[in-house]
Order: structure tokens, then C-alpha cells, then sequence
DNA sequence: ATGAACTCCGTATGATGGTACGGACTTCAG
DNA sequence: CTGAAGTCCGTACCATCATACGGAGTTCAT
């Protein structure tokens, strides 16, 4: 038997079962099929949209974000267009986010070099790192 | 006259004048100075410290790790071993998120290129590209 | 065939991160 | 000096994202 309950599903996605019923309600996981009892009855698959739901929401993103992102795929052909937008758009989204991980990250390799220098950190690289005021000294 | 009200901090740093007060009440930034009045008087710098919670937040951070990112350069020299275990910690989160984004940047890639070819996108890029479970294929 | 564990559903409660209100005081341009 | 705009503070409200509750039905190992 390979299809899951609830439970099966959020102890392998690592979230709460009430979790799964209010992703559900919020339309960002399909109505899986049901057993005569009721009792929902998932694909394993469920788990890779779930765990997809729960890092995107770390990486920042909303909930309606997530859902813009999963129904990219869902038209395949229809509307290329507008999906391609909608990616690019999201891809711009993403490398913005990158960009400033990427200067926090440089700020605090400095702090933790400063650290190992015993060097007094008198300015602090954390904030300038994402001062949009940025040029080049 | 260098210093700001909060309305022009608030202003130039892309908040409203409510949420500076209630990151003040949570401690992500310092109480000012006040005018003989009361009102709070603002060093320009204080624009720098609300656009990195922002960023920071918009980067899946909460409040309170922001609060944390902050707080590793106030102790300038005394428990630096302490700080930099802090920062590696902070670093490797990081890390972890780059990656999550890359990976989902590429799958967005991938779509808008099967777009541009009118190749039917069968599979769904977005999904894999978080999931967990993934091996060199 | 029994009972512990699971699931159902609707609704209530909770944490987080703001946003709005309202009455009194302050600033400042005209 | 006046009045419109800004600020003060406390408190209330709001949206988002879950998490808990409770009473009834289901599953399944012993």
C-alpha cells in the first residue's frame, strides 16, 4: 500500500497534522482522494509539496507567494506567456534574496574574523551589510 | 540639524511611523533621545538599522533571530568565543537558504526554458528542486 | 471484539508582526 | 498667533499562519 494518511504524511513532511487540513482549506495542497471511511488517502508525493511549502516559507515567502509559485507549473502549455512572466518575476524575487544573504553572510565572516583577531569590531559589518546606501569606499 | 523625527525615519526608511514604535517596545531598536518635548530625535543611522530588520525579515528571519543578528555586534570584545559560535551558527542558516533558492531559481530557469521551447513541462521542476530526498540522478 | 490510536469536522485559541484609534500636546510655515 | 500636520501614549484591532479541542466514527493488532 503506498498511498499515506494524514498522519503518515506530516510525521514524513515534519509538520502537524492540523497543518495539512489548514494547507488544504488554504487551497495549497489538493483534496487527496478519500477512503470509504472519509479518512484522506495520499500519494507519497504529497510529502516532496509539503516539505517544498515549509522551506519556501523559511526562505521568506508567504503563503500566497508559495501558491503563485506551485500553480506555475500546474498550466502547462496554455498561457506560456504569462508563466514565463510570472517566473522571471519570481526569479528577480529570488536573486534579490540571494544577494542579501550573500552580503549578511560577508558581514558575518568579517565579525567572526574580527573575532579570531581579537581586532575590536568598532563599525559593524552586520548592518552596513544591507544599507541600500551602498557604494564602493 | 543631522537628526530625525519619526516620521521621517520612518519615511526614508520605508516604514510606517507604528512600526518603529513597536520595534522599539520589542527591543530591535534602541530607545532615542528625546526632545525637551519628548519626541523621539532620531540619528540618521537609525534609517540603516529599520531597512536591515526589513530585509532581514524579508528573508525569513523572525524578529527574534533578527534581534539575535543584531545583537553579535554590540559585545565588542568581552565573549568573543561565544559571538563567534553565534555568527557560525547564523552563517550556516545562511547557507542553508542560499542553497534552497538556487536550487528553486534553477527550477524556475528550467520552466521558463521549457516555455520558450513549447516543451510540455511533464514533470514539475519547482518541486524537486527543494525536495529533500534528492540524489545526483 | 475490544480498546488504543487514528481520523473526521467545525470552531476556538494562540503567536507573530504589525496597524489603527483617539485625545492631548508640539512644531512650524504663513 | 493660528491652524494644519506631526507626535505622544496606551490600548484595541487586524492579518497571517498555524495549533488545540472535543465528540463521533474508524482502524487494526492482540
Amino acid at each position: 500500500m503506498a498511498s499515506l494518511t494524514i498522519g503518515q504524511l506530516a510525521q514524513r513532511a515534519g509538520v502537524g497534522v492540523e497543518t495539512i487540513r489548514f494547507y488544504e482549506r488554504e487551497g495549497l495542497i489538493a483534496e487527496p482522494p478519500r477512503r470509504p471511511s472519509g479518512y484522506r488517502d495520499y500519494a507519497p508525493e504529497a510529502v516532496t509539496r509539503i516539505v517544498f511549502i515549509r522551506r519556501a516559507k523559511n526562505l521568506g515567502f508567504s503563503l500566497k507567494e508559495i501558491s503563485e509559485l506551485l500553480e506555475l507549473r500546474v498550466r502547462p502549455r496554455r498561457n506560456c506567456t504569462l508563466v514565463k512572466r510570472n517566473a522571471d518575476t519570481k526569479i528577480a524575487d529570488i536573486d534579490t534574496k540571494i544577494v542579501s544573504l550573500r552580503r549578511m553572510r560577508k558581514a558575518l565572516l568579517e565579525l567572526t574574523k574580527a573575532c579570531d583577531q581579537r581586532t575590536p569590531t568598532t563599525e559593524c559589518p552586520i548592518l552596513a551589510s544591507l544599507d541600500s546606501s551602498r557604494g564602493r569606499p
